[in-house]
DNA sequence: GATATATGTGAAGATATACTCACATAGTAA
DNA sequence: TTACTATGTGAGTATATCTTCACATATATC
């Protein structure tokens, strides 16, 4: 059975991870690899409505992974905490490995 | 802009996140880092009704990161990506590092 | 066969999340 | 000041997710 502490890791854990469940976030996410970036930019490039991608990023940055700092009249963000980007190296490697075990099973019928 | 292409991929990758994003999964997770366990076994230690771990854990095995073998009576599930787990040390470090920014925030006042 | 156990599934309600729109705020420039 | 631009926020709606309950299925045992 989980203590109390436990379960708060487990919570906190999930919040961060949740913080990075939707695709546009995710697009956000792989567009900053490359260095700090605008709001207008950044929903030029992903293609949703400004305001919807503010509530996006504010979401990151509540969860730590982004963070922000202002010039002038634009906010730029960048990512806190590199290391959550060799994550999804992981998961597109899943993907892959996955795509290729149904193409097998594909040839084999 | 975003291609077509490039959405689906951020998509199918956020699908994968999302599998992670409650914390019971992260604690089933982590529990069958040790190795394999049956329903039972996981529902009595993460402290909730079978049918609920039994739908959390169907959400995992749909994503691709847990498989299943049945075993008589028992259903076994066991982690199928094991490089996910390694994303948790680095969230674990995120959670650490940032508890201390507060820390020293609050010792600062 | 009948019974018990482990697991999965469907419906229903509660809760959380995402999106759009209109508007608010803050900085810039004329 | 006025106008303009970039960003953030609140309300409302739509959609998705989580949980519980009751029941269904599958397997083992008597």
């Amino acid at each position: 059975m989980l203590s109390n502490a436990e379960e708060r890791l487990y919570q906190m854990q999930a919040e961060k991870v949740r913080a990075l469940s939707h695709w546009m976030r995710v697009a956000i996410l792989d567009y900053l690899r490359d260095g700090e970036q605008c709001v207008c930019d950044i929903a030029e490039h992903v293609g949703s409505e400004r305001s919807n991608i503010s509530k996006h990023l504010s979401i990151m940055v509540k969860a730590g992974i982004l963070e922000s700092t202002k010039h002038g009249l634009k906010v730029i963000y960048k990512v806190k905490t590199p290391c959550i980007l060799d994550f999804f190296s992981c998961i597109t490697k899943c993907i892959k490995e996955q795509a290729e075990e149904s193409q097998q099973l594909l040839k084999s019928l």
